[in-house]
DNA sequence: ACAAAATTCAAACAACTGTTTTAAATTGTC
DNA sequence: GACAATTTAAAACAGTTGTTTGAATTTTGT
């Protein structure tokens, strides 16, 4: 029994990515109801209707920005079968085509951007359903590459900057424009963007390795463990 | 002729003190002129009638906390006469005491923050008179130790991998609470993080220099320029 | 000490916010 | 096709925002 019409399961929907763009555009607080119904086609009241609050609303944008493409995306980099430091560029790579236009139903890094800058009552789904996942895999990832177990301070401080240096150019887009006025996101300069990180970030965790491999065959002999499987769920 | 009363100059002061810290806080936006007056002991009209606007309150802010001492640190630490790598260390430890609670007259990095994320009505003096020169000197610092043009595109992206990584910090604060609560940025683990990203940094600079010497050795013989006053202005 | 200028204050203003209300229109079901 | 439920629509609501007003007050220059 579809208690709904379907006429009015197109308005939410009409609702849901008319806000889901002006959230990731402007965040959550500078973003107006009736900028969001006016670009919907909608009646001022449809949110408080169907979604009962601005708050609603923009949970349910988040929960349905987590299950977006670009993320599935990113996961399947993750779950690649390949060496590690491929797996990361791959990451790498996915997660930065974010920053190439507006592609549709691509809000997610957008608004994982706005909820660092200022949290919203949603942070808590955010962090929970869409990033906590994500930077622990990476975490597995890099402690693949370092030897080192995932939840190692060294480990996580990696993972760190290599967040960092993706967050950045997302966050600092405006400034970046001022600044560095021929970087225009272009296909090409985003791979650019992805190969530069990637070895920026290898460069250390290959030394980093080495590194810790040469102090510990003379610590503990030879090296016969072979624990690569570090990147599992 | 002293036109204005001693008075008068302390309201101000108190006004620009107290919004300095609400802005820094909450960014421009979400922080209000009655918040601002009442925590100032100041009354509404206060703001309007010596700043005109609550953004020429806020320009105001931030033309100072250009010149607060924290920037003046960076700037100390550029300066500094030691080896480029040394010096790139000094300046990422400086720039991160931002993290250890409220410094006051440190809005600075908080403010720069806020701006990268939503952009306000004075970005453009936030990023000519407070990003800009900082920017520049890191890319001179950097293709210093590149031993590479200060413009050129690589040495650039180096310089946003650097700036990425201490700004993840600053912006991820309430995220990583969460993902880390272990993180408590007291005044030595500012300092491991400031020991981590310069190595971070230094593995992919070195690495790079060297094998750019190495063919460069190749194409034109030996290398006697030791053009190294690369860090200047 | 006194007039004039500068500053503070309480109150109200207009513009905006998210939300609610009440009635009209549309829809699905018999 | 009629009736009941669902969905839209226009208007107004209560709250907050930055700003202005005009009178009281303090400070300044002589």
């Amino acid at each position: 029994m579809p208690t709904q019409s379907i006429a009015s399961d197109r308005t939410r929907a009409r609702l849901i990515d008319a806000a889901g763009e002006m959230f990731a555009e402007r965040g959550f607080h500078h973003t107006t109801v009736r900028q969001i119904c006016q670009r919907a086609g909608a009646n001022i009241a449809a949110v408080n209707y169907h979604f009962r609050d601005k708050t609603g609303l923009y949970t349910e944008v988040v929960r349905q920005s987590m299950r977006a493409a670009r993320l599935d995306a990113v996961r399947a980099a993750f779950d690649r079968n390949a060496p590690p430091e491929e797996i990361l560029h791959a990451v790498i790579k996915t997660r930065l085509e974010s920053l190439r236009g507006f592609d549709l139903s691509d809000w997610h890094f957008r608004i994982f951007a706005h909820e660092l800058a200022k949290p919203t009552p949603a942070t808590d789904v955010v962090v929970n359903e869409g990033i906590r996942p994500l930077y622990s895999r990476l975490c597995n990832l890099v402690g693949g590459i370092l030897k080192l177990p995932p939840d190692d301070e060294k480990t996580r401080l990696c993972a760190h900057s290599v967040i960092g240096q993706m967050l950045f150019y997302v966050f600092a887009k405006p400034v970046i424009n001022r600044l560095a006025p021929q970087m225009k996101m272009t296909a090409t300069q985003v791979d650019q963007l992805a190969d530069h990180i990637t070895e920026f970030s290898l460069a250390y965790l290959r030394q980093a390795k080495s590194k810790r491999q040469r102090t510990k065959t003379k610590v503990d002999g030879k090296r016969h463990d072979r624990s690569s499987k570090t990147n599992a769920r």
